[in-house]
DNA sequence: TGTACATCAGTGAACGCGCGTTCACTGATGTAC
DNA sequence: TGTACATCAGTGAACGCGCGTTCACTGATGTAC
């Protein structure tokens, strides 16, 4: 936590300088502490060294930042997955390259990871992530059908079989975060779910 | 809720009662509210009819509560799994059926299944409930190796196997209960998960 | 059978805490003249 | 160039709230004599 007194004023003009900093101080307390309700509007004040009303030039509520960073670590995410495969031709090494991109990042940033898909709450109300998620979804499958098409995937049925990979590399994700356990090799256990469930021949 | 004044103070000799009361209304309240943090100790009281400070005659703090309904569905669940399996022989079936119970056990109590493998902090602390799931695990696992040993199962690693099963099923089991989505019949998706990973022939 | 008394189940008021939020403000910074 | 002033970034005190927990207590119930 900063010291109040260390921070300099934002020169006119660059209060928005703030709000990153807000959003910042957000996101560390989050994966730092391991849970969003202790990323109070007052502990974002205090990490940041800011008087705890001053933030609200920036955001209407605590919610609004909570939100405003979940809506960020999604984009993060997605971005992550999908620029692994970039120039990468064969459907097979693009499903591998996306199954590693995504434990990985839920490994580097598991609360990060772990607040998009475990917030009951959050993703009924939101309109806007449910279609980023069912995008991320669709992009899954069109992945699974191309296996299928060129020959290299025996699966029935693209749709269903996503959805259990999904599952699994959700799973996966999130239990290597929580548990304790004297977990395989992470590219073997992704290995296994892939060439099983999506079956890669 | 119940009205306060509608509650009868237990005779002498029944006070342990309450703590029964005490157990129910903070699984009640996790189970509807969704969330271990919303299981106040007021809370509690309220539900039950009873000033905040009786709870301190059978608990020795809030955070002791929470832990013992962890505990109880931790063996709830873990009963509900070994029980589906009584009475039958052939393993690819006992598989099968624990999947099955796995699922509706998520499906039924979401709250109280996520709390058992959703608590960074909580597992770090408890050795007794690790140990249980660890027996829960090798008691997979032994199930995997049975379906091997009975030739119809092709895996070249019951426990690796494992995992990803595991895997698969928390992970179907927190984006069902999570996630809006068109999810297809949950007994496709578990044939698709225990026939990929676990080899079924 | 009656009564004094110990025990037990549970209460009501109070505590200090951290929270989100509102409010009237301050003081430095840049700009118009 | 100097100065009055508007604007902007941020503050400090206060609010009401629900929380976990402590404390001294009350009053019904069963028991010993």
């Amino acid at each position: 936590m900063k010291d109040s007194s260390s921070r300099q004023r934002n020169k006119r003009g660059e209060g928005s300088k703030l709000r990153e900093e807000i959003l910042q101080a957000a996101t560390k307390l989050l994966e730092e502490t391991g849970s969003e309700e202790s990323v109070t509007l007052r502990a974002i004040a205090r990490e940041i060294g800011v008087a705890a009303p001053s933030i609200y030039g920036h955001f209407d509520s605590r919610e609004s930042i909570v939100d405003t960073v979940i809506d960020q670590a999604f984009e993060d995410f997605f971005a992550a997955v999908l620029q692994s495969t970039q120039n990468v031709g064969d459907p097979v090494e693009r499903l591998r390259k996306s199954g590693v991109a995504y434990l990985e990042f839920a490994d580097e940033f598991p609360q990060r990871y772990a607040i998009l898909f475990d917030r009951r709450e959050h993703i009924e109300h939101s309109r806007t992530e449910f279609h980023s998620r069912e995008a991320a979804f669709n992009a899954l499958v069109a992945l699974v059908q191309a296996c299928i098409d060129s020959g290299q995937s025996s699966s029935d049925d693209a749709s269903k079989d996503s959805v259990a990979i999904w599952a699994a590399l959700h799973g996966l994700a999130m239990l290597r975060a929580n548990m304790k356990f004297d977990w395989p090799d992470i590219n073997d256990t992704l290995d296994r779910i892939l060439n099983g469930v999506a079956h890669i021949n």
